[in-house]
DNA sequence: CAAATATTGAGGGTAAACCACTAGATTGAA
DNA sequence: TTCAATCTAGTGGTTTACCCTCAATATTTG
């Protein structure tokens, strides 16, 4: 037997679940609940083994539902139900302990799959789902070049420079390694200041890493 | 008609590939090559329309070839085939242009489907394929919080001054925004410094950014 | 070839960061 | 209720970063 509960503020969307379940012989919904805060101690109450649960709750939100659950109830098996086909509702509930993804157009057989898949230990998501995943990875690339281009380009020598910078050399120690001058590596310094828009060295770094600007293609 | 490039140093694959390709109507195969190097003037020569290419190839590996491919020849359809199912190469691929990835135990079928499909502007990944991704993505959290242990956890007060260091304020400024002395700010400085085990600001900012520091749970 | 950019270097200075040491008040966990 | 950690703050000093201005040589690009 299955003991699942339910975690959705849209009481009717609730019902349908269960109305599908119920017909099931191994499976109960236990219990039901219209806010994240209540599932707790529901799950602790029911024995509950499953977890139905939609992303955007009120009160504390599906992830972070996820992510407590998952801490004082680690084997509680939990699917994540959503209105919306994102990719990063997808990636921060899955990455948060969720072991299934399924949208809440899902007809009444894939529903039923979910559960018995995810209750066996597998984990389940819905094609569209995938495909939303499959798409974002695709587009990684795009985005980033994007972002890169709102900075000018970074010469040759002063990628050398700002990466001994991120690996906490200081100007002196930098100009030995380079065998130039102290002040060349202050002139560097300062280029980068400028071209990356930063105040200061934390600036810097934080720019560097953020937008990969040790990885673009050679100068 | 489709005009297919084989692209991979395993010469009987490359033979199984084509004599399930020949048996096509749409489908043409108009060249084969078993390096990465050749691909580009096959490319021209032949007027290929999808190139069947191995991630992993002697000289230019896949990668490398996809990204080049798709400035000179942005329209080319790209699949890469691969003897390996690891999220690594399925996702550097992809977000270098690929529209496709199937693993070489496909079977006749499958690769037929995955040509007019990826010929015809959509994207396609074999089951097996898009299972590995969502694994990566469910275990993405853990490998994090794996490398985070290895620091002692830093203050809540310790985190604002964090903060702000990376979003390039000075002590001073820091101090006053905090309504601190600027000598508290230096301390804080300093355990950061210490815990973090970092020599100056840019190790704080890299070592706080690569590790996540300030997403960290509530100390 | 000419113009722009990159690389190199300098003088002279101020601001900021870092270091060692100390120490009282507060607070949270054993 | 101790005890360790945190937050606070100080003295005093050294090192590093950053700023401005200037300039010669080299390399790349239109």
């Amino acid at each position: 037997m299955i003991n699942v509960l339910i975690a959705d503020d849209h009481k009717m969307f609730v019902d349908g679940i269960e109305s599908i379940l119920k017909l099931e012989d191994d499976i109960q919904v236990v219990a039901r609940c219209y806010n994240g805060g209540e599932v707790e101690h529901l799950v602790d109450e029911y024995n509950v083994d499953l977890l139905l649960l939609d992303v955007n709750l009120p009160g504390m939100n599906g992830i972070e539902v996820c992510k407590r659950m998952k801490i004082v109830k680690p084997d509680l098996k939990i699917i994540a139900i959503s209105m919306f086909n994102e990719e990063s509702y997808v990636s921060e509930i899955l990455s948060n302990g969720a072991s299934g993804y399924i949208l809440k157009n899902t007809g009444r057989e894939e529903l039923l799959k979910a559960v018995k898949i995810v209750h066996s230990g597998l984990s389940y998501f819905s094609e569209e789902v995938k495909a939303t995943i499959m798409k974002s990875l695709m587009n990684q690339n795009k985005k980033k070049e994007a972002s890169k281009t709102f900075f000018p380009k970074v010469s040759k020598r002063e990628k050398e420079v700002l990466a001994l910078i991120i690996d906490e050399h200081t100007t002196s120690e930098i100009a030995k390694k380079l065998f130039i001058s102290l002040k060349t590596v202050e002139s560097h310094r300062s280029s980068l200041l400028n071209k990356l828009n930063a105040r200061n060295t934390a600036g810097l770094v934080r720019i560097a890493i953020e937008n990969n600007i040790l990885a673009e293609q050679k100068a």
